[in-house]
DNA sequence: CCTACCGATCGGTAGG
DNA sequence: CCTACCGATCGGTAGG
């Protein structure tokens, strides 16, 4: 008879993302030993194992569980009614809102892709595409520009993800600014560079 | 009589800090052994210590010379001739043409801060202010921001430095767009929002 | 007593 | 769910 699996299994596995996150975030992921996950979680580097098979596998399923629930909010908000300046506006507080309960994972996503093997890095970069993919549709509505202007497109999509995805350099949730404050600067900042 | 310093000294002491920096960008700091370095330099690990004689050694020193460029380059632009738009313009274009031709060592000094002890932090983290405080002058003036509005100012000048810091990811300088037109863009957009 | 440089190895710790 | 270990490699230093 196979031995059932532990009630706490899921909590657990939840529990050794999180933690690796933050561990990973501050030390960087050659920095960080699988014991110092154990010891952080409070049970034994061999336990770790039993949930996950390798270090890289901890890093791949931290970084898919949060990409996750990006690419979620992301599809929701370009989905949602309104014209274009106004879903576009909900993208960004979206962002802002989830980098804001999720520090740590966004820290270790954006940071350490590259100590993930060629497979993974591409289904990582593969998911991150296709969110960028969507707000790249949006601006190039927004600032009216044709199939033909597509790396024009291309290049200023990445240069609002600049302004977004570097906020977890400098930007403090608790803060003069709120969240939802530097969402609106952003977007005034940024629809009004690029309006057609 | 004292032995002389090696006619190669400087031209290996600067080796050691670019190769470091290549590897660290790779490998991150911790993932990045010193004998790793030794090896792409073609010399001894013990050789790496007579001339820095720690790993934090050389990641301090990579980031300090890359950091006293980026210094220099800035308060030469900010200082030139001209009004505040035509100044900015010009640290952005310094800005993209320095880390074109130091990515590594940009990608280093961005990612890993963290690695440093507490003393050597804060003296990168004041360089690096310095520079910030000198673009936020820049904007200040060309938004019209009054000293009451400080914190409008921080804010819109993380947002930029967001745009041009975040380039390194993804940003090919032999691509279809070079980096004086990403300079234009960049600044074009970024003056358009935020103009008072 | 200085600096330049090597082969070999130190005490500890890494991922597994 | 743990202790006990491994092959290898870590950052740093010895003698000469």
């Amino acid at each position: 008879m196979a031995r059932p699996q532990s009630p706490d299994y899921d909590t657990r596995r939840q529990l050794i993302l999180d933690t690796a996150a933050d561990l990973i975030a501050k030390e960087g992921f050659a920095g960080t030993s699988v014991n110092d996950v154990a010891a952080a979680c409070d049970i034994s580097k061999s336990l770790i194992y039993h949930y996950y098979s390798s270090k890289e596998d901890i890093l791949f399923a931290a970084m898919e569980d949060y990409l996750s629930d990006l690419r979620l909010v992301v599809s929701e908000a370009v989905g949602a009614n309104g014209d274009g300046e106004t879903r576009f506006r909900t993208v960004v507080h979206s962002l802002l809102e989830n980098y804001k309960n999720a520090g740590a994972k966004h820290r270790v996503l954006l940071q350490e892709l590259d100590r993930l093997s060629g497979d993974r890095r591409k289904a990582i970069v593969e998911g991150e595409d296709e969110i960028v993919g969507q707000i790249a549709e949006l601006i190039g509505g927004i600032a009216g520009l044709g199939a033909d202007k597509s790396k024009t497109r291309t290049a200023m999509t990445m240069l609002f993800m600049g302004m977004v995805n570097w906020t977890h350099t400098w930007f403090d949730p608790d803060g003069p600014i709120n969240a939802d404050q530097l969402a609106d600067m952003a977007t005034d900042i940024f629809l009004r560079g690029v309006r057609g």
